[in-house]
DNA sequence: TCATATTTTCAATTATTTTTGAAAATACAG
DNA sequence: CTGTATTTTCAAAAATAATTGAAAATATGA
Protein backbone atom coordinates (compact mmCIF):
# COMPACT_ATOMS: atom_id res chain seq x y z
CA UNK A 1 0.00 0.00 0.00
CA UNK A 2 1.99 3.17 -1.16
CA UNK A 3 0.64 6.21 0.45
CA UNK A 4 0.74 9.50 -0.09
CA UNK A 5 2.83 12.37 2.35
CA UNK A 6 -0.84 13.24 3.21
CA UNK A 7 -2.03 10.08 4.07
CA UNK A 8 0.78 9.39 5.76
CA UNK A 9 0.10 12.32 8.25
CA UNK A 10 -3.53 11.67 8.30
CA UNK A 11 -3.03 8.08 9.90
CA UNK A 12 -0.16 9.19 12.52
CA UNK A 13 -2.20 12.01 13.70
CA UNK A 14 -5.02 9.51 13.68
CA UNK A 15 -2.94 6.86 15.76
CA UNK A 16 -1.73 9.87 18.15
CA UNK A 17 -5.20 10.95 18.67
CA UNK A 18 -6.35 7.37 19.03
CA UNK A 19 -4.78 7.44 22.41
CA UNK A 20 -6.59 9.81 24.01
CA UNK A 21 -9.65 8.00 23.32
CA UNK A 22 -8.78 4.53 24.84
CA UNK A 23 -7.09 2.73 22.35
CA UNK A 24 -3.65 2.03 21.55
CA UNK A 25 -1.47 3.58 18.80
CA UNK A 26 -1.50 0.73 16.67
CA UNK A 27 -5.50 0.14 16.80
CA UNK A 28 -5.91 3.51 15.77
CA UNK A 29 -3.49 3.84 13.09
CA UNK A 30 -4.62 0.85 11.27
CA UNK A 31 -8.16 2.29 11.42
CA UNK A 32 -6.99 5.61 10.10
CA UNK A 33 -5.36 3.65 6.79
CA UNK A 34 -8.74 1.79 6.87
CA UNK A 35 -10.47 5.39 6.41
CA UNK A 36 -8.28 6.46 3.42
CA UNK A 37 -7.95 3.63 1.59
CA UNK A 38 -10.60 2.62 -0.57
CA UNK A 39 -9.25 -1.07 -1.93
CA UNK A 40 -9.31 -3.96 0.47
CA UNK A 41 -5.73 -4.95 2.57
CA UNK A 42 -4.29 -8.07 3.58
CA UNK A 43 -2.06 -7.91 6.51
CA UNK A 44 0.92 -8.59 4.90
CA UNK A 45 0.13 -4.94 3.68
CA UNK A 46 -0.78 -3.53 6.93
CA UNK A 47 2.48 -4.77 8.83
CA UNK A 48 4.38 -3.03 5.46
CA UNK A 49 2.68 0.15 5.60
CA UNK A 50 2.53 0.79 8.97
CA UNK A 51 6.16 -1.20 9.99
CA UNK A 52 4.77 -3.15 12.69
CA UNK A 53 4.67 -6.56 13.48
CA UNK A 54 2.42 -9.66 12.17
CA UNK A 55 1.46 -10.45 15.78
CA UNK A 56 0.54 -6.79 16.77
CA UNK A 57 -1.52 -6.62 13.24
CA UNK A 58 -2.82 -9.55 13.61
CA UNK A 59 -4.63 -8.73 17.02
CA UNK A 60 -5.62 -5.39 16.48
CA UNK A 61 -7.37 -5.85 13.02
CA UNK A 62 -9.58 -8.55 14.53
CA UNK A 63 -10.27 -5.99 17.21
CA UNK A 64 -11.46 -3.39 14.35
CA UNK A 65 -13.56 -6.58 12.96
CA UNK A 66 -15.64 -7.26 16.28
CA UNK A 67 -16.17 -3.80 16.82
CA UNK A 68 -17.60 -3.75 13.07
CA UNK A 69 -15.08 -1.22 11.74
CA UNK A 70 -13.57 -3.05 9.52
CA UNK A 71 -14.52 -6.15 7.43
CA UNK A 72 -13.31 -9.33 6.27
CA UNK A 73 -13.53 -9.43 2.46
CA UNK A 74 -12.90 -12.84 -0.17
CA UNK A 75 -11.02 -11.57 -2.98
CA UNK A 76 -11.58 -14.06 -5.64
CA UNK A 77 -8.22 -16.05 -6.58
CA UNK A 78 -6.33 -15.50 -3.00
CA UNK A 79 -5.63 -17.67 0.28
CA UNK A 80 -4.84 -14.44 2.37
CA UNK A 81 -8.13 -12.69 3.97
CA UNK A 82 -8.15 -9.49 3.10
CA UNK A 83 -9.90 -6.46 5.44
CA UNK A 84 -12.06 -2.91 4.05
CA UNK A 85 -12.74 -0.31 6.45
CA UNK A 86 -16.29 0.60 6.96
CA UNK A 87 -16.33 4.53 6.07
CA UNK A 88 -19.48 5.85 7.19
CA UNK A 89 -18.96 8.28 9.86
CA UNK A 90 -22.15 7.61 11.83
CA UNK A 91 -21.99 3.92 11.86
CA UNK A 92 -18.45 3.98 13.03
CA UNK A 93 -19.56 6.77 15.83
CA UNK A 94 -22.08 4.16 16.78
CA UNK A 95 -19.78 1.12 17.47
CA UNK A 96 -17.04 3.53 19.06
CA UNK A 97 -20.17 4.50 21.44
CA UNK A 98 -21.01 0.81 21.91
CA UNK A 99 -18.08 -0.81 22.77
CA UNK A 100 -17.86 2.20 25.26
CA UNK A 101 -20.88 2.08 26.99
CA UNK A 102 -20.43 -1.69 27.14
CA UNK A 103 -17.02 -1.69 29.22
CA UNK A 104 -17.89 2.33 30.75
CA UNK A 105 -21.54 2.48 32.16
CA UNK A 106 -22.71 -0.98 31.61
CA UNK A 107 -20.20 -1.97 34.19
CA UNK A 108 -20.95 0.49 36.43
CA UNK A 109 -24.67 0.69 36.61
CA UNK A 110 -24.24 -3.60 37.60
CA UNK A 111 -22.10 -2.01 40.46
CA UNK A 112 -23.83 0.37 41.86
CA UNK A 113 -27.08 -2.36 41.52
CA UNK A 114 -24.74 -4.87 43.12
CA UNK A 115 -23.94 -2.35 46.03
CA UNK A 116 -27.11 -1.18 46.86
CA UNK A 117 -28.31 -4.86 47.11
CA UNK A 118 -25.88 -5.59 49.86
CA UNK A 119 -26.48 -2.33 51.34
CA UNK A 120 -30.13 -2.10 51.93
CA UNK A 121 -30.67 -4.74 54.54
CA UNK A 122 -28.15 -2.30 57.42
CA UNK A 123 -30.66 0.36 58.65
CA UNK A 124 -27.81 3.14 60.37
CA UNK A 125 -27.96 6.28 59.23
CA UNK A 126 -25.25 6.38 57.53
CA UNK A 127 -25.78 3.96 54.99
CA UNK A 128 -29.16 5.29 54.47
CA UNK A 129 -27.38 8.31 53.27
CA UNK A 130 -25.01 6.07 51.23
CA UNK A 131 -27.73 4.57 49.79
CA UNK A 132 -29.44 7.75 48.82
CA UNK A 133 -26.33 8.56 46.84
CA UNK A 134 -26.28 5.38 45.37
CA UNK A 135 -29.77 5.75 44.40
CA UNK A 136 -28.72 9.01 42.35
CA UNK A 137 -26.10 7.74 41.07
CA UNK A 138 -27.95 5.16 39.64
CA UNK A 139 -30.95 6.67 38.51
CA UNK A 140 -28.64 8.86 36.53
CA UNK A 141 -26.84 6.08 35.03
CA UNK A 142 -29.98 4.40 34.12
CA UNK A 143 -31.20 7.55 31.92
CA UNK A 144 -27.76 8.09 30.07
CA UNK A 145 -28.03 3.97 29.62
CA UNK A 146 -31.58 4.77 27.72
CA UNK A 147 -30.51 7.82 26.15
CA UNK A 148 -27.65 6.14 24.54
CA UNK A 149 -29.84 2.98 23.31
CA UNK A 150 -31.90 4.85 21.52
CA UNK A 151 -28.56 6.85 20.16
CA UNK A 152 -27.26 3.45 19.27
CA UNK A 153 -30.17 2.32 17.00
CA UNK A 154 -31.19 5.79 15.76
CA UNK A 155 -30.11 6.77 11.94
CA UNK A 156 -28.13 9.79 11.37
CA UNK A 157 -30.51 12.11 9.79
CA UNK A 158 -33.06 11.63 12.88
CA UNK A 159 -30.43 12.16 15.45
CA UNK A 160 -29.24 15.50 14.28
CA UNK A 161 -32.37 16.91 13.41
CA UNK A 162 -33.85 15.90 17.03
CA UNK A 163 -30.48 17.81 17.88
CA UNK A 164 -31.38 20.69 16.08
CA UNK A 165 -34.90 20.72 17.22
CA UNK A 166 -33.50 20.69 20.75
CA UNK A 167 -31.19 23.43 20.27
CA UNK A 168 -33.60 26.25 18.42
CA UNK B 1 -11.98 9.71 57.15
CA UNK B 2 -13.66 6.48 58.47
CA UNK B 3 -15.57 4.58 55.43
CA UNK B 4 -17.80 2.02 55.93
CA UNK B 5 -17.34 -1.54 53.88
CA UNK B 6 -19.49 -0.51 51.20
CA UNK B 7 -18.32 2.89 50.94
CA UNK B 8 -14.69 1.51 50.62
CA UNK B 9 -16.03 -1.16 48.34
CA UNK B 10 -17.54 1.85 45.73
CA UNK B 11 -14.28 3.62 45.84
CA UNK B 12 -12.43 0.91 44.71
CA UNK B 13 -15.31 0.39 41.59
CA UNK B 14 -15.81 3.81 41.00
CA UNK B 15 -11.30 3.54 40.46
CA UNK B 16 -11.15 0.00 38.69
CA UNK B 17 -14.08 1.45 36.13
CA UNK B 18 -11.91 4.87 35.60
CA UNK B 19 -9.21 3.25 34.45
CA UNK B 20 -11.47 2.02 31.53
CA UNK B 21 -12.53 5.63 30.75
CA UNK B 22 -9.22 6.89 30.50
CA UNK B 23 -8.24 8.07 34.03
CA UNK B 24 -5.99 6.88 35.99
CA UNK B 25 -6.78 5.07 39.11
CA UNK B 26 -6.10 7.04 41.53
CA UNK B 27 -8.12 9.84 39.78
CA UNK B 28 -10.78 7.88 39.92
CA UNK B 29 -10.73 6.58 43.48
CA UNK B 30 -10.58 10.05 44.79
CA UNK B 31 -13.80 11.38 42.62
CA UNK B 32 -14.99 7.93 44.44
CA UNK B 33 -14.17 9.16 47.61
CA UNK B 34 -15.62 12.68 47.10
CA UNK B 35 -18.82 11.03 45.96
CA UNK B 36 -19.69 9.61 48.61
CA UNK B 37 -18.20 11.90 51.37
CA UNK B 38 -20.36 14.55 52.66
CA UNK B 39 -17.73 17.25 54.41
CA UNK B 40 -14.54 18.24 53.28
CA UNK B 41 -11.54 16.47 53.05
CA UNK B 42 -8.42 18.02 53.76
CA UNK B 43 -5.15 16.16 51.27
CA UNK B 44 -4.08 14.03 54.75
CA UNK B 45 -7.44 12.34 54.69
CA UNK B 46 -6.94 11.51 51.21
CA UNK B 47 -3.91 10.35 51.62
CA UNK B 48 -5.01 8.66 54.76
CA UNK B 49 -7.90 6.75 53.47
CA UNK B 50 -7.23 5.98 49.99
CA UNK B 51 -3.21 5.09 50.83
CA UNK B 52 -1.68 6.93 48.66
CA UNK B 53 1.21 9.42 48.40
CA UNK B 54 1.24 13.25 49.09
CA UNK B 55 2.24 14.14 45.64
CA UNK B 56 -0.37 11.44 43.91
CA UNK B 57 -2.40 12.68 46.41
CA UNK B 58 -1.77 16.61 45.28
CA UNK B 59 -1.92 16.09 41.74
CA UNK B 60 -4.80 14.50 41.13
CA UNK B 61 -7.12 16.58 43.69
CA UNK B 62 -5.81 19.42 41.64
CA UNK B 63 -6.89 17.67 38.35
CA UNK B 64 -10.08 17.15 39.95
CA UNK B 65 -10.62 21.22 40.68
CA UNK B 66 -9.16 21.54 37.41
CA UNK B 67 -12.35 19.71 35.98
CA UNK B 68 -15.16 21.26 38.09
CA UNK B 69 -15.84 18.34 39.93
CA UNK B 70 -14.38 19.18 43.19
CA UNK B 71 -13.94 22.50 45.45
CA UNK B 72 -11.93 24.12 47.23
CA UNK B 73 -13.37 25.08 50.39
CA UNK B 74 -12.37 27.22 53.46
CA UNK B 75 -12.15 25.89 56.64
CA UNK B 76 -12.24 28.24 59.54
CA UNK B 77 -9.21 28.25 61.41
CA UNK B 78 -7.65 25.55 59.68
CA UNK B 79 -4.17 26.37 57.65
CA UNK B 80 -4.23 23.40 55.34
CA UNK B 81 -6.61 23.40 52.24
CA UNK B 82 -10.19 21.42 52.22
CA UNK B 83 -12.35 19.81 49.26
CA UNK B 84 -15.51 19.01 48.91
CA UNK B 85 -16.79 17.18 45.77
CA UNK B 86 -19.97 18.41 43.33
CA UNK B 87 -22.78 16.17 43.77
CA UNK B 88 -24.74 16.89 41.06
CA UNK B 89 -24.25 14.16 38.42
CA UNK B 90 -25.52 15.71 35.27
CA UNK B 91 -23.09 18.49 36.14
CA UNK B 92 -20.18 16.14 36.30
CA UNK B 93 -21.35 14.12 33.48
CA UNK B 94 -20.95 17.64 31.67
CA UNK B 95 -17.83 18.26 32.98
CA UNK B 96 -16.39 14.45 31.85
CA UNK B 97 -18.10 15.61 27.98
CA UNK B 98 -15.74 18.60 28.10
CA UNK B 99 -12.52 17.34 28.92
CA UNK B 100 -13.34 14.79 26.89
CA UNK B 101 -14.20 16.93 23.91
CA UNK B 102 -11.01 18.83 24.36
CA UNK B 103 -8.82 16.30 24.46
CA UNK B 104 -10.48 13.92 21.68
CA UNK B 105 -12.77 15.73 19.30
CA UNK B 106 -11.21 19.56 19.29
CA UNK B 107 -7.78 18.28 17.82
CA UNK B 108 -8.95 15.72 15.78
CA UNK B 109 -11.11 18.69 14.13
CA UNK B 110 -7.61 20.84 13.98
CA UNK B 111 -5.52 18.35 12.60
CA UNK B 112 -8.52 17.53 9.31
CA UNK B 113 -8.86 21.38 8.98
CA UNK B 114 -4.60 21.44 8.69
CA UNK B 115 -4.49 18.51 6.55
CA UNK B 116 -7.08 19.96 4.21
CA UNK B 117 -5.37 23.00 4.05
CA UNK B 118 -2.03 21.93 2.98
CA UNK B 119 -3.52 18.77 0.41
CA UNK B 120 -6.31 21.69 -1.13
CA UNK B 121 -3.38 22.78 -3.75
CA UNK B 122 -2.85 19.32 -5.33
CA UNK B 123 -4.26 18.14 -8.24
CA UNK B 124 -3.70 14.54 -8.11
CA UNK B 125 -6.56 12.21 -8.86
CA UNK B 126 -5.89 10.34 -5.56
CA UNK B 127 -5.25 13.85 -3.69
CA UNK B 128 -8.85 14.65 -4.75
CA UNK B 129 -10.13 11.68 -3.00
CA UNK B 130 -8.87 11.83 -0.28
CA UNK B 131 -9.58 15.67 0.32
CA UNK B 132 -13.13 13.72 -0.13
CA UNK B 133 -12.60 11.46 2.61
CA UNK B 134 -10.85 14.47 4.65
CA UNK B 135 -14.64 16.52 4.26
CA UNK B 136 -16.50 13.67 4.80
CA UNK B 137 -14.89 13.59 8.84
CA UNK B 138 -14.48 17.11 8.69
CA UNK B 139 -18.66 17.27 8.48
CA UNK B 140 -19.23 14.61 10.40
CA UNK B 141 -16.86 16.18 13.32
CA UNK B 142 -18.60 19.44 12.99
CA UNK B 143 -21.82 18.45 13.34
CA UNK B 144 -20.64 16.32 16.63
CA UNK B 145 -18.88 19.58 17.86
CA UNK B 146 -22.12 21.60 17.56
CA UNK B 147 -24.05 18.86 19.17
CA UNK B 148 -22.04 18.51 22.06
CA UNK B 149 -21.60 22.20 22.57
CA UNK B 150 -25.31 22.10 23.08
CA UNK B 151 -25.56 19.11 25.33
CA UNK B 152 -22.63 21.11 27.16
CA UNK B 153 -24.58 24.18 27.79
CA UNK B 154 -28.25 22.51 28.36
CA UNK B 155 -30.04 21.85 31.53
CA UNK B 156 -30.91 18.67 33.17
CA UNK B 157 -34.50 18.07 33.31
CA UNK B 158 -34.92 19.83 30.13
CA UNK B 159 -32.59 17.82 28.14
CA UNK B 160 -34.05 14.77 29.16
CA UNK B 161 -37.68 15.38 28.78
CA UNK B 162 -36.94 17.19 25.32
CA UNK B 163 -34.88 13.98 24.10
CA UNK B 164 -37.04 10.97 25.09
CA UNK B 165 -39.98 12.90 24.12
CA UNK B 166 -38.65 13.63 20.78
CA UNK B 167 -37.76 9.56 20.67
CA UNK B 168 -41.30 8.72 21.76
C1' DT C 1 -3.32 -37.29 2.64
C1' DC C 2 0.70 -34.18 2.66
C1' DA C 3 3.18 -29.96 2.07
C1' DT C 4 2.83 -25.32 2.53
C1' DA C 5 0.57 -20.91 3.14
C1' DT C 6 -1.68 -18.29 6.49
C1' DT C 7 -3.35 -17.00 10.96
C1' DT C 8 -3.19 -17.08 15.89
C1' DT C 9 -1.12 -17.24 20.29
C1' DC C 10 1.74 -15.86 23.94
C1' DA C 11 6.16 -15.41 26.67
C1' DA C 12 9.61 -12.13 26.59
C1' DT C 13 10.87 -7.55 25.61
C1' DT C 14 10.09 -2.71 25.14
C1' DA C 15 7.51 1.46 25.80
C1' DT C 16 4.42 4.19 28.39
C1' DT C 17 2.10 5.72 32.35
C1' DT C 18 1.54 6.15 37.17
C1' DT C 19 3.21 6.57 41.75
C1' DT C 20 6.41 7.61 45.29
C1' DG C 21 8.92 10.42 48.36
C1' DA C 22 11.94 13.81 49.43
C1' DA C 23 13.51 18.39 48.20
C1' DA C 24 12.11 22.93 46.79
C1' DA C 25 8.81 26.39 46.82
C1' DT C 26 5.20 28.83 48.87
C1' DA C 27 2.02 30.56 52.44
C1' DC C 28 1.19 32.04 56.89
C1' DA C 29 1.33 33.23 61.99
C1' DG C 30 3.64 35.54 65.32
C1' DC D 1 11.58 38.89 59.12
C1' DT D 2 11.78 34.03 60.98
C1' DG D 3 10.33 29.57 61.70
C1' DT D 4 7.01 26.26 60.62
C1' DA D 5 3.13 24.32 58.15
C1' DT D 6 1.58 23.23 53.77
C1' DT D 7 1.71 22.56 48.90
C1' DT D 8 4.06 21.62 44.67
C1' DT D 9 7.42 19.63 41.78
C1' DC D 10 9.92 16.11 39.63
C1' DA D 11 13.54 12.42 39.12
C1' DA D 12 13.56 7.72 40.10
C1' DA D 13 11.03 3.45 40.86
C1' DA D 14 7.12 0.62 40.16
C1' DA D 15 3.22 -0.78 37.71
C1' DT D 16 0.80 -1.35 33.53
C1' DA D 17 0.16 -1.77 28.68
C1' DA D 18 1.70 -2.56 24.01
C1' DT D 19 4.62 -4.89 20.78
C1' DT D 20 7.55 -8.31 18.88
C1' DG D 21 8.69 -12.56 16.82
C1' DA D 22 8.83 -17.17 16.61
C1' DA D 23 6.36 -21.40 17.55
C1' DA D 24 1.91 -23.61 17.38
C1' DA D 25 -2.37 -24.07 15.27
C1' DT D 26 -5.25 -23.89 11.41
C1' DA D 27 -6.70 -23.75 6.60
C1' DT D 28 -6.06 -24.76 1.80
C1' DG D 29 -4.70 -26.70 -2.72
C1' DA D 30 -2.90 -30.45 -5.12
Amino acid sequence: MKLSDGQYKFIMSWGSLGSQWGMNKTLAQIHGLFLVTEEALSTDEIMETLKISRGNANMNVRTLVDWGMVYKELVAGERKEFFIGEKDMWLILKRIMKVRKERELDPMLRMVKDLKASEQNQKTEESEQFVERLNEIEQFATQADKTLSTLLSSDESWFWSTFMKLMK
